[in-house]
DNA sequence: AGCACCATGTAAGTGGTTACATGATTCC
DNA sequence: GGAATCATGTAACCACTTACATGGTGCT
């Protein structure tokens, strides 16, 4: 069976959304889509140079208000439908590795007191993700009302937040069994 | 930053639980933890050789009730010590790559149809992943109640299930939600 | 005899991160 | 002038999967 990148159909759903550079492609991930989806550079330029070769995105000069130039990419015809046929044909699938569970598994190996430190740590992530989900959120309810995406995105978001719940109590509980250990 | 195979210290902790061979440390990943962690042959055969090599492991011939010989790992004195030191002090880290909420971040370029059969497939494996999971917390109930890892496999369980019944929920949520779009 | 499973390993290739290098632009 | 950020890229290296090869064992 043959395995393919991913991070060129995130490419070409990003642009699909809107015209960018490499630059702020990584700028998007990381504050839009980072709960679920991330790129480096060393993947993203390669990435660029490879969809532009096969004619799925094709790089414009941009003039904006102040008559700056920039340059940007945009996804061509044949890119848009190269998308939507993986969107539609590619099985989702789920990859399987999870540390916080591993580290619980095997917990009865570790000092009760460094594992809580570690849990502690883990819920300040959680916490600062869920924080950034409300802001998120608004910021949809508010500005995007009207975006053709914004059912989407709100599904997912509503997705991560519960997500976070979900560690977040999960963390706490166990937090508490280690107090006992202690 | 030093980037290390965590596929060692998954090797190392489960021989710590019990002595096996590779092949057999495959069906265990398989049948036990598959939910949040897998290895392939082509990790686990290279990795053993590592650890023996490192003197974290050792082979034993093991000879059992019936007299049949056959070899297994144990984990050394060291091999433990290694193990804990990187339980002990290694941050927990979490990928961030979900092709399910990707597909609904982007859903808005896929056909209905097929994004919900999609869904409709990802929800049967989560469907048997939960009937899976149950058998395996009745098992944990009667059979392994004074295991001394028991309360520590049952909280990994518990997360694991509510995440499935998320999922499930979730999805449940996006189905709905396609069924106006037909 | 043949099939299923036990068992071990290697080689090729992909996917991805990190670190490094370089230079332009903007802002103070 | 100097710092931060914008911007692009490459090279080295690691992790991991897949496919292939090989042979043993046990059952029917």
């Amino acid at each position: 069976m043959k395995r393919e990148s991913k991070t060129q159909y995130a490419l070409l759903g990003i642009l699909s959304q809107c015209e960018m550079n490499g630059y702020e492609i990584r700028k998007y991930i990381e504050s839009t889509i980072s709960f679920f989806w991330n790129e480096s550079f060393g993947q993203i330029y390669p990435t660029l140079s490879k969809l532009e070769k096969d004619g799925l995105i094709r790089e414009w000069e941009k003039t904006d208000v102040s008559g700056k130039k920039k340059k940007v990419y945009k996804v061509t015809r044949s890119g848009l439908e190269e998308f939507r046929r993986w969107m539609d044909t590619s099985p989702i699938q789920t990859t399987k590795r999870n540390e916080l569970l591993f580290k619980v598994f095997f917990g009865r190996h570790m000092n009760p007191k460094l594992l809580t430190e570690q849990l502690d740590s883990e819920m300040e992530k959680q916490k600062e993700d869920l924080k950034a989900l409300k802001v998120f959120q608004k910021e949809l309810k508010t500005d995007w009302e009207k975006h053709p995406d914004n059912e989407y995105w709100n599904l997912t978001l509503e997705y991560a937040e519960k997500l976070s719940m979900l560690n977040l109590e999960w963390i706490q509980k166990v937090k508490g069994k280690m107090k006992e250990k202690r």
